[in-house]
Order: C-alpha cells, then sequence, then structure tokens
RNA sequence: GGGCGGUUGGCGCAGUUGGUUAGCGCGUUUGCUUGACAUGCAAAAGGUCAUAGGUUCGACUCCUAUACCGCCCACCA
C-alpha cells in the first residue's frame, strides 16, 4: 500500500482546507429548524501576527465550533479584524519615517490613504495565518471594525448615548502618552512598579526665614504649582495658616491650603498641589478653587510657563530643576522610593497624567444592567474565579475617556459652528455632516478633531458584525452568541464593555458564556513579546511539525484558565499522537474490506459474533466518548483531549489492534475496528481537523456526507457500555502484564516461547480465559498455556500473583530462589502496608458510623481481595 | 494597600463536589529492526502532594496562618 509510513502534515491540511473553505461548509445561514450556536471572533489586530495567545484562542473557538456543527447546531463562527487605532497609526507612521516623512508632511487626508493602503497590503495577513490553523469561521461574513456597517454602528451609538446624557466633554487629568500624543483611557495606562527617588525641596515662607517641605517624585511639575496643601490635624503646620509659601525658582507666591486627604504620614505630610497634572491635586485644587496651570507640551517637553526650562524635556527638566534647586540650596535629599507609573500600553512610553478637555462616556448607568446579568448568573465565567474580578471592576467603574487626538479610527461626529458655538458648549451630535448649524444657519461647521476609542467599535462587535443598528435575520437569530474565549488581559478593555453595550443596546447579554483561558508564556514564565525575542512563532511550529499537531499539544497542556509555558519541544506530543493515529489507521485502512464492514452498530450491541475483545473496546469507546462530550461542556478541554488521547493510544492501539491483528479478516473485527476508528476520528475532529479528515476520507462511506466536519457527531450508545466486560479484560490485560514482567525479571529472550500455568479460583474463569487464550499467548509469546482451577505449581517455576489468579513460569535450572523470595517478600511487604491501613480504617468506630455505605463496601471488599492476594502469596513463597 | 493564581517524583503539568494502590507527558534504566508506527514497542525505577496548625471517622483535596514564585487592581504625593 502507498501510504506513508510517517504522517505529513503540510500538503494535507492546505489540500483539506482548501476543500472546505469551497465547499462552503464553514458559511452559516440561519436555520428556524434548527439551534443556533455562535461565536465572534475576538478580533485580531491588522498590525498582528499570529504569536501563540492566538494560536490557543482560535484552536479553542475551533474545538467548539466544529464539536457544535456536527452536533446539528446551524453554527456561526464570525469572524473580523480589529482597525486598533494607536497601534496602526504607530506602525504607518513609522514606515513614513523610514521614508523620512511624517504624517503632518503628508496631512490628514493624505496620511489615511496610506493607512488604508496599508491595510489593504498588511491587514489580511492574520486572517491567512488563522486559516492554516484549521479555523472554521464563516469568512464570507468577515468584517472590519472600520467598515461601513460597523462605522455606523458606532456613530448610531455615540449620537444615543449624547442624546441620553451618557456621553460629555469635559476638562479632566487624563493619561496622556507623550509619544503617540493622544489620551488614554486608565485601562490603556499600564501600572508598572518603577525604581524612583523622591524629592524633599524647601519652599520659603513669605517674611520668613523658615521654609516648608514638600515631598515629590516628579519635581519638574512644580513648575505648575498653585498651592502646598496639608492636614488640618497635622500639629507641624499649625503655624502656617494664613502664610503664603514662594514657589522655588518661579517665585510664584503658593496658598497654603488645609485638607484631610493628605496623608500626614506619607514624605513631610506637606503635598504641593499641581492641578493640571495631578488627578489628587485636581481633585484638591478644584474644591479650593484654584486654577490649574498647565507646563507641558503634548510631547511633554515644558510649555512656555515653565521660564528657563521651557523646550527642555520632562525628565530632562527634572535634573535641571534639582541642580538649580541644590545652587539656592533649597534642596534637601532625595531617597529611593518605588511605585507604581501608568506607561502606554501601546509604546511603553511613561504616560504623563494631564489636564486635557476630552470626551467621555459615563459609565454607571450602563454597568448597573451588566452588573446584575452577571450577579443573577445569567452570565457566567469559566474559570468562575473572574466572575469577582468583573463585578469588582464594574462596581468601582470610572467614566470612560474616548475621544483620541489620533487620525486613524473613527471620527468623533460632533460639529462645531464657528458662529455659535466659539462662545458656548453648542455642540452638533449627528450621524451625518450638517450642512448648515440648525441652531444659527451658519454655514462654516467642522468637525472635531479627534477620533474615538479602538475599543468603543470593539465594544460593538457581538452584535455590529450581526448587522446591528439593522435588524437582520442574522441578528435575529445567531444573538445572543454562546461562548466568548479570551485572555484575561482584556476582560476590563473589551468583555466588560461588550456586555454593558449588549445589555444597553440589544437588551441582552451578548454571550452566556465567558471562557478566559491562560496567557501564554515561554519556558521561564515569561510573556512572549516580540521585543523580548522570547516567541515561538506558530506559523513555524505549524510547518514543523503540522497544525494538528500544534492544537493537540496546546490544549492537551493547557489546564483551565492556567497559563501555559511553552517550549518547542512540547509540540512533540502532538505530533507523535498525530503519527500513532495515522499508523493505526494504515494498518486498518491495509485489512479493512469494504464489504464486511457495512453492518448496523445500533443492532449489534447483543450480537453473538462480538468478542471479548470487540465489547471491550466498545464499551470503552462510548466511556471516552462520554467524558470527552462533559470535559467539552464543561469548558475542560485538556481533559477531553487528553481522555481521547488514552483511549485511541493506550485503549485502541496498544491493546485492541493487537489482538485484532489475530482475527483480522473476521467480520465481527473488521466491523468493529472500522466502527471504533471512525467514531474515534469524528471525535478527534474538533481537536485535529485535518488528520482526521484525511483518513477518514480513505475509510468506507456509510452516509452521503462529504467531509467528516459535516458528518454527525457520534451517536452515544450506553448499551455497549459494561463494568463486566471491562473487569473481564482487564484481568487478560493483567495476565499479560504480569507474564511479561516475569519475563523481563527472569530475562528472558524477547523472542523466545514459554510455557504459562495459570491457575483460577472458578471455572467460570476457565472458560472465559480460556476463550481469550490466543491473546495471552500472542501477547506475551507464550508457547504452552494451561489454566485451570487444579493446577500445582511446576518445579523450578516463577509465580506472579492477581488475586486469587496465579500464573506460573516454569524456569528450569535458571531459577534464583533466593532473588524470587526477595521479589515476592517486596510484593507481600507492600500488601501487608495495605492492609494495615484498611483495617485500620475498619476497626476505626467513626468511619463505620459514618462514612458513606459504598466508601464501607469498598474498603471491604479492597481488603478481601488484598487478603485473598496475600495468602496467595505466602503460600507460593513457602512454596519456594 | 487590596485581590487572585501557583507550590505534587529530575523537568513540565493533571488531579471537578474530601474516601484513588496519587496520575500524565518528557527524561532516566533495561530489553527489543515483534509483518501500523523507533515520531515506536515492552518492562521498570522515581513522590511523607511547600511549611505549621486546625476541621473531620478520613485531607493532595476544606479552613487559618507562614514562606517563596507569578499576575491583576489601586490617586499615597
Amino acid at each position: 500500500m502507498d501510504i506513508p509510513k510517517q504522517y505529513n502534515p503540510k500538503d494535507t491540511e492546505k489540500k483539506w482546507y482548501k476543500f472546505w473553505e469551497e465547499k462552503g461548509f464553514f458559511h452559516a445561514e440561519p436555520d428556524p429548524k434548527k439551534k443556533p450556536y455562535s461565536i465572534v471572533i475576538p478580533p485580531p489586530n491588522i498590525t498582528g501576527i499570529l504569536h501563540m495567545g492566538h494560536a490557543l484562542n482560535n484552536t479553542i473557538q475551533d474545538i467548539y465550533v466544529r464539536f457544535k456543527r456536527m452536533q446539528g447546531f446551524r453554527t456561526l463562527w464570525m469572524p473580523g479584524t480589529d482597525h486598533a487605532g494607536i497601534a496602526t497609526q504607530n506602525v504607518v507612521e513609522k514606515k513614513l519615517a523610514q521614508e523620512g516623512k511624517t504624517k503632518d508632511d503628508l496631512g490628514r487626508e493624505k496620511f489615511l490613504e496610506e493607512v488604508w493602503k496599508w491595510r489593504e497590503e498588511y491587514g489580511s495577513t492574520i486572517i491567512n495565518q488563522l486559516k492554516s490553523l484549521g479555523s472554521s469561521c464563516d469568512w464570507e461574513k468577515t468584517r472590519f471594525t472600520m467598515d461601513e456597517g460597523l462605522s455606523d454602528a458606532v456613530l448610531e451609538v455615540f449620537v444615543k448615548l449624547h442624546e441620553k446624557g451618557l456621553i460629555y466633554r469635559g476638562n479632566y487629568i487624563i493619561n496622556w502618552c507623550p509619544r503617540c500624543k493622544t489620551a488614554l483611557s486608565d485601562e490603556e495606562a499600564q501600572h508598572r512598579d518603577v525604581d524612583g527617588m523622591l524629592y524633599y525641596i524647601k519652599y520659603p515662607i513669605e517674611d520668613s526665614k523658615n521654609h516648608v517641605i514638600v515631598a515629590t517624585t516628579r519635581p519638574e511639575t512644580m513648575l505648575g504649582d498653585v498651592a502646598v496643601c496639608v492636614n488640618p490635624k497635622d500639629k507641624r503646620y499649625k503655624d502656617l495658616k494664613d502664610k503664603t509659601v514662594i514657589l522655588p525658582i518661579l517665585k510664584r507666591p503658593l496658598k497654603i491650603i488645609f485638607d484631610t486627604k493628605v496623608d500626614p504620614k506619607f514624605g513631610t505630610g506637606a503635598l504641593k498641589i499641581t492641578p493640571a497634572h495631578d488627578p489628587v491635586d485636581f481633585e484638591l485644587g478644584r474644591a479650593h478653587k484654584l486654577e490649574p496651570i498647565n507646563v507641558m507640551n503634548d510631547d511633554a517637553t515644558i510649555n512656555e510657563v515653565g521660564g528657563d526650562f521651557s523646550g527642555m524635556d520632562r525628565l530632562e527638566a527634572r535634573e535641571a530643576i534639582i541642580d538649580e534647586l541644590k545652587e539656592m540650596k533649597l534642596f534637601l535629599k532625595s531617597e529611593p522610593h518605588r511605585h507604581a507609573v501608568g506607561h502606554c500600553y501601546r509604546c511603553h512610553t511613561m504616560v504623563e497624567p494631564r489636564l486635557s478637555k476630552q470626551w467621555f462616556v459615563k459609565m454607571a448607568p450602563l454597568a448597573k444592567p451588566a452588573l446584575d446579568i452577571v450577579k443573577k448568573g445569567k452570565l457566567k465565567f469559566y474559570p468562575k474565579r473572574w466572575t469577582k474580578v468583573y463585578i469588582n471592576w464594574m462596581e468601582n467603574i470610572r467614566d470612560w475617556c474616548i475621544s483620541r487626538q489620533i487620525w486613524w479610527g473613527h471620527r468623533i461626529p460632533v460639529y462645531y459652528c464657528k458662529k455659535c458655538s466659539a462662545s458656548s458648549e453648542n455642540v452638533i451630535v449627528s450621524k451625518i455632516r450638517p450642512e448648515k448649524c440648525p441652531k444659527c444657519g451658519g454655514s462654516e461647521i467642522k468637525q472635531d478633531p479627534d477620533v474615538l476609542d479602538t475599543w468603543f467599535s470593539s465594544w460593538l462587535w457581538p452584535f455590529s458584525t450581526l448587522g446591528w443598528p439593522k435588524k437582520t435575520k442574522e441578528l435575529k437569530y445567531f444573538y445572543p452568541t454562546n461562548v466568548l474565549v479570551t485572555a484575561q488581559e482584556i476582560i476590563f478593555f473589551w468583555v466588560a464593555r461588550m456586555v454593558m453595550a449588549g445589555m444597553e443596546f440589544m437588551k441582552d447579554m451578548p454571550f452566556k458564556d465567558v471562557y478566559i483561558h491562560g496567557t501564554v508564556r515561554d519556558d521561564t514564565g515569561t510573556k512572549m513579546s516580540k521585543s523580548l525575542g522570547n516567541v515561538i512563532d506558530p506559523i513555524n511550529i505549524i510547518s514543523q511539525f503540522g497544525s494538528d499537531a500544534l492544537r493537540f499539544s496546546i490544549i492537551s497542556i493547557t489546564a483551565q484558565g492556567q497559563d501555559v509555558f511553552l517550549a518547542p519541544q512540547k509540540f512533540e506530543l502532538g505530533r507523535n499522537f498525530a503519527n500513532k493515529i495515522w499508523n493505526a489507521s494504515r494498518l486498518v485502512l491495509m485489512n479493512l474490506k469494504e464489504d464486511k464492514v457495512k453492518k448496523d452498530l445500533c443492532q449489534m450491541a447483543g450480537d453473538p459474533s462480538l468478542t471479548l475483545a470487540d465489547r471491550w473496546i466498545l464499551s470503552r469507546f462510548f466511556q471516552a466518548l462520554g467524558d470527552f462530550v462533559k470535559s467539552l461542556e464543561a469548558y475542560r478541554i485538556n481533559d477531553a483531549a487528553n481522555r481521547i488521547y488514552e483511549f485511541i493510544w493506550h485503549e485502541l492501539c496498544d491493546w485492541y489492534l493487537e489482538m485484532a491483528k489475530l482475527t483480522m479478516d473476521e467480520e465481527h473485527t473488521q466491523v468493529t475496528l472500522y466502527k471504533v476508528l471512525e467514531k474515534s476520528l469524528r471525535t478527534l475532529h474538533p481537536i485535529m481537523p485535518f488528520i482526521t479528515e484525511d483518513i477518514w476520507q480513505r475509510l468506507p462511506r456509510e452516509h452521503g456526507t462529504e467531509s467528516i466536519m459535516v458528518t454527525s457527531w457520534p451517536h452515544m450508545q450506553k448499551e455497549f457500555i459494561s463494568k463486566k466486560i471491562d473487569a473481564e479484560m482487564r484481568l487478560i490485560i493483567n495476565i499479560v502484564q504480569a507474564i511479561r514482567n516475569l519475563r523481563a525479571t527472569w530475562r528472558i529472550e524477547h523472542k523466545k516461547e514459554i510455557d504459562i500455568f495459570i491457575k483460577v479460583k472458578n471455572k467460570s474463569v476457565v472458560s472465559s480465559l480460556g476463550a481469550n487464550a490466543i491473546y495471552v499467548k500472542r501477547l506475551a509469546r507464550v508457547g504452552k498455556l494451561e489454566i485451570s482451577t487444579k493446577i500445582t505449581k511446576p518445579k523450578h517455576s516463577a509465580v506472579s500473583v492477581i488475586e486469587d489468579t496465579e500464573i506460573f513460569l516454569p524456569l528450569g535450572g535458571i531459577i534464583d530462589i533466593d532473588k524470587e523470595k526477595k521479589r515476592l517478600g517486596e510484593k507481600l511487604d507492600g500488601l501487608t502496608a495495605e492492609l494495615n491501613r484498611i483495617n485500620g480504617k475498619l476497626k476505626n468506630k467513626g468511619f463505620i458510623s459514618k462514612a458513606p455505605k459504598n466508601v464501607i463496601q469498598q474498603a471491604k471488599e479492597r481488603k478481601e481481595r488484598v487478603e485473598v492476594e496475600m495468602s496467595s502469596l505466602k503460600k507460593n513463597i513457602r512454596l519456594l
């Protein structure tokens, strides 16, 4: 036969993906006769390239989508990409910089053209990479957060929220990235601990030789100081009432204000107030009616207010100011101080808190329903612990700064009339650009230059992709979606906001379940990132090991919600498994006679032609199938993967295939082999779609379906599950293993056939074992095999005991009595210890009176079995 | 400052409501070109489940501390 010995995923995967796509198997139209199942993809950024996080994330989604599709649901996996405002603008700006240009050279319109060009060229890279993973998304439906429909949804939402009074514009301290030159939301400023300094500076008191010592981590902001604040209860500063201090360098007089917000224990207990550059100071400044003074430009250089320091970068200015203070003898000391500092989540530049006029969404009213739906348990998190994280965030929600001072994104639908809004806050909010000012008729209309936060489109994703605000049949059928699969990093950015948007605009949650998987890290536990150079490229892994191997491996080693530590060699697990399946299938394909496998399994449960081995593998298969489904439904995907692995490798391959070789041409073997393999492939298909398809296509067809991905999920046939059959086979397996163990212990040449005598207690076991003697003979290389209730131990024989079954291997001259004594003695010691443990339990009154019946029963049965085994062991030691 | 996760054989990890002889993969040792597979087969070695208490008839599993590692949130300048 021309099937190669090693599975080669390379050509196979491409071929089948193309086949699925061309057949339209990924496409899902609403079908009222079927139940819907839908997932929306977390849209990757158009700047993105596939990393292991994506690989894990999308493998999980694909598993569910393929699983549900086979189960008969009308299944939609909605794909798309995110325009990723700041990230994309940065990438294009960098590209321009290489050509020696800036965005301002081009101007807004030309620049946006460049971005669109860039997106045309690179924006679908990640989509193609997702395809090589095997993702069965409905690509015909692919959306982009900047496409027409989604842009319309964004405008609709802005207008509606504004009408409701939930969008407002105002001057507040926001996080400013001086490199991206835009405002950020609180979530976009990532706090990282930084080793900084706490500087102690003397502020002279007017008309006095004394001074107040102020402690600060950012001396450069003193240029914008407007007051010094102390706690009214702080006795050290009692005398400061009605005093004025002089701001060093700029010599500005500063009021002393009193407020309990100041912690007397921190620093010197005196806080300099810079309302334009610190949120706490801003609040204090407002409470005490102080005018903020902004001292920085948008690139964090000092502005004209800063006198000699103007033009310096903030950190440069910090040093210069300290030097000057030292010269003026107003610098007391500095001490190391570790504190959290915000950093831009896109470029990692230190964020500057800065007073700025921005657009905000009032979040508390939106949070309320989003909170309720989770508290009521209608929307569930897996693992559960994220519920608390979500609730905690929702309950402490702060308003969302949504305006960004960049060009790439949804332009804010706000217009200003030069004539009438210059003097007022009257703005025009409209989805369409107005010709004239509706208030004064003025024709000089200007649109707000800012764009919206990227997440302002992402939070609508579960319904905007389905057509909202239009009332489409897709929206009606597929919303709410079934599960959202994502990583913990984006719970606040995205998950929480989607719930709020869903509740507000659809009056229903966007998904029923949220599955939060772990973060992919390298084998030292560090998060994978391009800049650290520790990434394992999934595309690389795919070309090396295959997509199935990647998928299986990563799923198998990722426990629910736990972070996963990856190293390239871990993918050998999946590659080896794929190869194992490949070769098992080769064996079957080389032997299968198509005319012998057509029997209907539904009528086979009582079929007398089935042997113990046949019944056993069927029993084991259906148990594995049941466990597999149960695990998937509980989002315990690694359990599912490992369960089917265990079945295929260690039951089907290790035992049944070996046994089947002996009766390969008989119909019962043919049928069982075919059914079990075919069903195993179907079960495994969601995890390893390519290899299962490839083999399935080579098998005889039972139904008219064209592909494994559109066949039905294996039907559960509980009637095949039998504990009795399992136990019977267990004994045979144990005997084979015991004989192999004896062979190894006594170093019997592996080719040599040996004689074995087995003494059993019951006649019924004699006949059961007798009927399956060929398996024992074959699998343990036994020549003469005698099974009886009346065996007496042959001379010079080694023995192995399985409860009441004794296995004798005559060794003749090579037996070493001492060695055998020691071996059996050790086994006996182990059993004695166990018996003592069980006896201890059973003698314990508390155990007898309080433990559940079945547990006591179990202990008793175990005790009996141990005793039986011990007595036969003892007897055999005596006989040595 | 709060919250969360982790600590199980040499390494990486499972262990779902407390009752298992504590599992898996890699690695290790020994033996195998057994007519599907050396990306394999067979046999084996290796763990007082981080520490200290507690609850319980019974704890890897529940509770309370402690230690170490990691993450998230938070306006201590």
